[in-house]
DNA sequence: ACATAACGTGTTAACGATAACATACATGGA
DNA sequence: TCCATGTATGTTATCGTTAACACGTTATGT
């Protein structure tokens, strides 16, 4: 017993057949109740533990599915991923996450080293790669689901939403209210792409209707912190006084903007509107509420699984690559004087 | 090229042996710098991708770290396993992330999945497992290691802290601050053991100093939310209103009792105090900021991947497992009237 | 009752890489 | 000069499982 059991072994010790041990592991598998069970029986006393490396190899199905998101630590992706892992459960798959770190080129590492391990489907965050991703992703010959986003140029499929078009709604929301001075509140907009799109998608919807574009604060790398956001506001408060309302790239930021405002006595939404971006939990109970977008991050989990499942179980070639947009929606509370 | 390379076709290409193209990929392998470049250019060029599954299996090294976490969103895991992946990636080795949802029966069955993967070591959160589990793991022969807690009877290694000890840090300070009648907000202790070690924690040091222990207020399964740490607030302010202190089993939960005093006026912390768990980014920024306690999650993923890559590079036997214990650290802030 | 199908199990070879050993050639010290 | 040593490459067998096929036995239909 110092080495561990094999099927081998197992098939010796229930004097059946290697393939008949493999057979009693395996769900679709022809094989008697009986048999199935004295040899899990046979198998539990050796401590017998199934090789899913070797399956794999032989099988050629990994039963992975390979998963990039920007960071661990965001409870929007983590809810896409939690969706997208239960759905992928019942189909025996499972989720192999790497983080990109908000970051192209380590996405493209990332997605070297993924690829190695042999997944069934890349389920990507965002729509911006490098060449070399792309073409890795293109030759990997498994279906892609780029997410969080619309790309121009889809590697495949899509389960996404505009992130330009949600600040579009946005600006008309706090244009609708009243506010013209609008500011916004971002990342260095050469990484996160995501955010950068936010970005872009505020300064044209401010243009489209004749308002002053140019109030942007840029604080540091994404994801922007509850801190930078603070440090933001401060800023801004600072240098354009006169500013009627601001808008985060994400909540964490809006909230942070918002406590800088009560240390200095500002009230929200009295002095100044803040909204946000995402739902986050925070955006709900803080006070006051924060205005923000959902782009229901869970819908998106489970609608990529779906496809997913669906791809890998039907031999049958889709007449070319899904496109399915999710319509992220306005959510307004207090802090834009909403709600 | 419709079928994907493997090294056979590249070595055919290249006009070697597939041994040299394995050779080729491989860093510690004797090969001339010059064959190895020829080698990776017709690999580039075929579009070869290294199969790791087959690599597994013949070197019987899968490059897996499976790791354990209760929940993907919570910054706290997230920075242990950000940490430790951070660590592990020089020396090759993956994690492999599963999430056990605060549920034990739930743990087994994710150790059983991960352990079929022929992980290299394991990274448990928490010292609480079902006895199949526990026996999983000691079959596995692999380094195990489990992280934030102490337990009584470790698996193997430990890196982590007492939740207990934690929590009488806690009433130390607020003890010393001058609060004598302490509430704890926590959630159901049948699910997430490290909540109930700091429940019983508290309960012991209200008793070792002679103060009430039973303000004990629970809300709903694990994690706490921000929403039901200010819908455990709102029960103590009707039931308990001369509560002077509440500490909560974690920062979010915190955070939303201080939003639900906001709301009826009540100051922090002239009226009430409050104190959380985690040092999560909320805890600094909230205003006023929240005394918690810094149980360092980064420090302890380092620690758990410099042992983990210590014990796999060694064939060295250590004398026994190892026992890293950090010592949480009390961050006194605006919120108990502190800073 | 007999052909046929369905079921349960066994045999053989293979998935794609690498460990272990073998070999060819160059280098160098005595 | 000759053998020891090192370097670069090739050969063979194998990791643990499962696809594909074969085969004997038991239902099933007519």
């Amino acid at each position: 017993m110092s080495t561990k059991p094999t099927m081998k072994e197992v098939a010796a010790a229930a004097g059946v057949s290697v393939m008949t041990v493999s057979r009693a592991f395996r769900s679709d598998a022809s094989i008697s109740d009986d048999t199935r069970e004295r040899i899990r029986n046979v198998a539990d006393e050796l401590g017998y533990v199934f090789d899913a490396v070797a399956s794999n190899l032989r099988s050629q199905r990994s039963g992975f599915v390979a998963v990039t998101i920007p960071s661990i630590n965001n409870a929007n992706f983590a809810d896409t991923v939690a969706a997208l892992s239960g759905r992928l459960d019942p189909a025996g798959l499972q989720v192999l996450l790497g983080r990109t770190n908000y970051d192209m080129a380590e996405e493209e590492r990332l997605i070297g080293q993924l690829l190695r391990r042999q997944p069934e489907a890349l389920v990507i965050t965002g729509g911006h790669h490098t060449e070399r991703a792309r073409r890795m992703m293109q030759n990997a010959a498994i279906p892609v689901i780029e997410t969080w986003d619309l790309p121009q140029e889809p590697l495949g499929n899509v389960v996404g939403f505009s992130n330009a078009d949600a600040m579009r709604v946005m600006v008309a929301h706090l244009s609708a209210r009243g506010y013209r001075k609008i500011a916004f509140i971002g990342g260095d907009s050469s990484f996160d792409t995501r955010g950068a799109d936010r970005r872009r998608g505020f300064v044209t919807a401010m243009q489209d209707r004749g308002l002053d574009p140019s109030r942007l604060i840029t604080v540091g790398r994404p994801p922007v912190s509850m801190r930078e956001g603070a440090a933001a506001m401060a800023i801004l408060l600072d240098t354009l006084p006169d500013t009627e309302a601001v808008i985060a790239v994400a909540d964490p930021a809006a909230f942070g903007a918002l406590t800088e405002c009560h240390r200095r006595g500002i009230r929200v939404p009295d002095d100044i509107a803040i909204a946000g971006f995402g739902n986050f939990e925070i955006s709900g109970v803080s006070v006051p509420a924060l205005t923000t977008i959902d782009p229901f991050p869970a819908r998106m989990g489970e609608q990529a699984g779906e496809l997913i499942a669906g791809l890998l179980r039907g031999k049958v070639t889709k007449n070319g690559p899904t496109l399915i947009e999710i319509e992220p929606q306005l959510v307004a509370r207090a802090s834009t004087g909403a709600g």
